[in-house]
RNA sequence: GCGCCCGUAGCUCAGUGGAUAGAGCGCCGGACUACGAAUCCGUAGGCCGCAAGUUCGAAUCUUGCCGGGCGCACCA
């Protein structure tokens, strides 16, 4: 509807400076917004606000010539008035809104697809989490935030994938292989202290015992201390990481690829980074240890690589990880990370500026922490004593549906109140409920349709013009919205939208429902609003889909 | 001290430079002898942190203050 009458008016334009009504001035982008007053129509533009300026005219008399030449819009507008300053309302035709009813059920979930990624490969990174432990409630809003990127992605068009990087090189990796053999001593009577700084969750003691308890690792407590360190490391970090990936499996957040730091570093890459920023001479020894130049692009300071110690810093890795990711072939880059971590974004883009590469392919989505409650009471969690909530204890205890809703009913860099009793509520506080009973009921129509008799129209032919209420047309309308609120979701890589559309549309319908009968009206009023509730159902459907939450018939 | 994010209804938060700023929760009062009351309807509640600036027009953009969070490692 908004490209339609934007090229009417672009047109009316051309016409009126053609004909001399207008002098010849450069055209400004034509915006059409939607008025919040009913009564300045259902859209508005404020086209001759924008013109009054370089034509030296008054704008409402620009506004009475673009009315004059844009007539009815080819049959779309009921009437446009000048109101205000010089606001152009346009009153569209209640049918013209309806027309969106059988192009979403002839789409189906295709109804919104774009083609703005015009199939460029774009890869969203989340999750990350090192393996030396399992995942937190924190870290399930950042899976359900990449995991519904990457799906908003592929539906505008991008060749999207989903990534997780395992960082399995760093001395985390040691510390994780130390933790659990020291429990794996005390389980013999060591009577040893658990040393600070080291993992001491009481998972770890499950894995010690699990470990001991293999016949490969019979002597593992005799051997020499590095040798078991390695051992332990490698075994404890491969035992998590399966743990994780059942989590997210069971979270319904799915990986395209799990990349290894570990490999990166083995293959050379960090080394081949380095030597493309050398050749930039962007790299110098200084303190014993080597840098990068980040000031040179507009990083605040320079940032170590490889330290004295001759080991490399998470950064260098890091760098060849963003490096590498372009050289696979991807156009565009999403990072999640958590909002504690911003001040390494400079970082990181004045690294891709170094490698020729365009910091502005990369972008950092920041997501703040999440604040577990339980009936309005904080749950105490301590990730230093190794206490927290699980994303496995959630996701069983409420169920993947509604975690899901919950984590995107916020913008990311706002903290998050999550509540347990509330996102097990089957009631209109819990808002994935809300949006699913919307569905159920549409569902439950149509079961109702066929037990009465009552034949399921054809959304082609079936005549729509008994769809008279303003409830209706308001309800065609935000269903014509739909295509618009994705690609804005995507665009600014803000999965929240969808959720708030979503309760947005719920809440229409739940109103319609409860205001009139869609069954047992006369045959063709009847008809009608089958495939208003229909196409509502279909949206539903599909934007619960896009953000992989289930669309039930029944609850 | 420097940097980033955030200050919107009692609470939690939406809000793409547009007209009289919205939703949910909470409070109070209502609605099923026809399709699911897991729902709906109504009332009340606001110097959009403060102040300048840009603009025909600012919750939105700029600057400065105030208040809160988080960073400022040869950790990740």
């Amino acid at each position: 509807m908004k490209d339609k009458l934007t090229q009417h008016l672009a047109a009316a334009l051309d016409r009126a400076m053609a004909e001399g009504a207008l002098p010849q001035v450069e055209a400004p982008a034509i915006t059409l917004e939607r008025p919040r007053q009913a009564e300045h129509g259902e859209l508005a533009t404020n086209l001759a606000l924008q013109l009054a300026k370089p034509c030296r005219m008054n704008p409402r008399a620009v506004a009475q010539i673009m009315v004059e030449q844009l007539g009815d819009a080819g049959g779309i507008l009921q009437r446009a008035e000048i109101a205000g300053p010089g606001f152009i309302n346009f009153h569209i035709q209640p049918s013209a809104w309806l027309a969106v009813l059988p192009l979403i059920l002839a789409q189906g979930p295709d109804y919104g697809r774009a083609t703005l990624g015009q199939g460029k490969k774009a890869l969203v990174e989340f999750v990350s989490a090192n393996p030396t432990g399992p995942l937190h409630v924190g870290h399930g809003r950042g899976a359900a935030l990449g995991d519904v990127l990457a799906r908003l992605l592929r539906f505008v068009g991008y060749e999207a994938h989903s990534e997780y990087y395992i960082n399995d090189a760093g001395n985390q990796m040691a510390t994780l292989g130390r933790s659990l053999l020291v429990r794996a001593r005390q389980s013999r009577g060591s009577g040893e202290e658990f040393p600070e700084n080291h993992y001491r969750g009481g998972y770890m003691q499950e894995l010690a015992a699990q470990f001991l308890a293999l016949p490969q690792h019979a002597g593992v407590l005799d051997m020499p201390l590095e040798q078991a360190v390695d051992l332990a490391s490698a075994w404890a970090g491969a035992q998590i990481l399966g743990g994780i990936k059942d989590d997210l499996n069971a979270f319904g957040v799915g990986i395209d690829t799990w990349f290894s730091e570990r490999s990166l570093v083995e293959q050379g890459a960090v080394q081949a980074a380095f030597d493309e920023l050398t050749q930039r001479g962007l790299l110098y020894q200084a303190e014993g240890a080597l840098w990068f130049k980040a000031t040179a692009f507009g990083d605040e300071k320079d940032r170590v690589v490889k330290r004295g110690n001759g080991e490399l810093t998470y950064f260098a890795s890091d760098i060849a990880y963003h490096l590498d990711k372009f050289r696979r072939g991807y156009a565009r880059l999403v990072d999640i990370w958590g909002a504690d971590h911003h001040g390494y974004v400079p970082r990181l883009k004045a690294a891709m500026a170094g490698l020729d590469l365009a910091p502005d392919d990369l972008s950092v989505v920041l997501v703040q922490m999440v604040n577990l409650l339980r009936g309005g009471v904080p749950v105490a969690m301590s990730t230093r004593a190794g206490e927290f909530v699980t994303l496995k204890e959630v996701v069983d205890e409420v169920g993947a549906d509604s975690a899901r809703f919950i984590f995107l009913t916020r913008r990311s860099e706002a903290q998050l109140d999550f509540d347990l009793e509330v996102a097990k509520q089957k009631s209109m506080d819990n808002p994935v409920f809300y949006v699913q009973y919307a569905h159920t009921r549409v569902k439950s129509v149509l079961k109702k349709a066929a037990e009465a008799g009552v034949d399921l129209p054809d959304p082609q032919s079936a005549d729509l013009t008994p769809l008279a209420l303003a409830e209706e047309i308001a309800l065609a309308r935000l269903l014509g919205d739909y295509p618009e609120m994705v690609l804005g979701a995507a665009v600014n890589l803000e999965p929240h939208r969808v959720t708030y559309y979503l309760h947005e549309l719920a809440g229409a319908f739940h109103s319609y429902y409860n205001a009139h009968h869609i069954l047992f009206e006369d045959p063709p009023l009847t008809a009608a609003r089958l495939v208003l509730a229909m196409a509502v159902g279909a949206v539903l459907k599909g934007g619960l889909a896009l953000l992989g939450v289930s669309a039930p018939e029944a609850m």
